[in-house]
DNA sequence: GTCTATAAGTCGATAGAC
DNA sequence: GTCTATCGACTTATAGAC
């Protein structure tokens, strides 16, 4: 008995409904994010988007394929909402304002907003083997993020920072890495500290003068 | 993928030998780093440690508490290195060569100690699982690192920095984000940006005198 | 080396829409 | 009837553990 090995051309879905894929894709974010990548089973996730494993697999190649388009679909998602967050306030107000209401703003985004931390996390934990995932986020979210923020402050002749850019990277990265630091990786006891106060700290530092405050 | 051809002899089996647990630790270390912690396999492991089975559950309890065990020992190896760099300088130059010399050592340890990076990478990525060895992480070497900067930068009044910690915390998260971004996330062709030019720019921000407006 | 559990991925059958 | 989305049951491989 042989059984050929056809190259399997699983079922594209063409115009199927929005619903199953969408269910998969929530499921998948249960269980992906509860267990990590490699832990995650196609059972669990098939089970948890109340589909079965056929469907699954008809809907997504496989699970690099699943994780993929779950990791881009979030992705996209938040875009919107994070490219959006440098420009929410009155860029007439004074920079100290404006770069607190920014500050702010990304800290309770995430703060409220759990599967953004855990994209994060997954990203970074699988970068090693999803390495264009981790540079896609980098692409669509950080860079756009980074540029907008670097171009605000160029504008803003007054708070004499001669690398805009760098400038930039540590205000995001401060606030990343506090994100990280509290929310991740579980800081927030050894190592405990207010956002209000990192971000009061932030902007006195990037606003210098004596003046301010 | 190689069978390690070494002699294996077949003597009883005792515990004399201390390199042994080093040997597997040395394997454990390679497979989790380039395969995760869910997607390692014992065997891999055993393989890799040139070791067989048996003598690595003789060692280690199982596969969490040989994760365990890796992520603890690097934590500990990595203290003292990691901690010394605050001081690594003379600390009665001038606060920006101090802070300078400080920054410029943090990327090129990171960036010339692969471990050390993989060793964020897996403790970031599984805090969801081992949420101890985050923490563990924070308490024995962030949480060291921050204070003592923080300590050198309430004892420099010129600086003018009215919360020494939250300024700590900025360099510091500053650096962490941007070795994250650069050399695990893969963002150096996207979001290229000279180590040096985050550190000038970094040290320049901090010690910008008061006045300067 | 061996044992058992569970993983990823596949196949034949079924049920409803037209 | 046919078409197509779906699923229960299966295969094969490999994991952890002893």
């Amino acid at each position: 008995m042989t059984h050929s090995t056809q190259p399997k051309s699983p079922h594209r879905p063409r115009k199927e409904k929005p619903d199953k894929a969408q269910a998969i894709l929530a499921g998948a974010l249960q269980v992906f994010t509860s267990h990590g990548y490699a832990a995650a089973s196609m059972d669990r996730i098939a089970s948890a988007a109340g589909v079965s494993k056929p469907t699954l697999y008809s809907y997504f190649q496989d699970k690099e394929g699943l994780f993929f388009a779950l990791v881009m679909q979030l992705t996209k998602n938040n875009r919107k909402t994070l490219f959006s967050l440098p420009t929410k306030s009155n860029l007439q107000a004074p920079p100290d304002k404006v770069l607190h209401q920014i500050a702010t703003s990304v800290l309770t985004e995430f703060s409220q907003n759990q599967p953004l931390l855990t994209l994060m996390r997954l990203i970074i934990g699988e970068s090693e083997r999803f390495p264009e995932l981790a540079q896609t986020f980098i692409r669509e979210i950080k860079k756009p993020i980074l540029e907008k923020l670097a171009s605000y402050l160029a504008s803003q002749p007054q708070l004499n920072l001669p690398d805009p850019m760098v400038a930039a990277r540590i205000f995001i990265g401060s606030l990343v890495d506090y994100l990280i630091t509290q929310h991740i990786m579980n800081g927030s006891e050894i190592l405990p500290l207010e956002g209000d106060r990192m971000v009061d700290g932030l902007v006195h530092l990037l606003t210098v003068k004596a003046g301010s405050r």
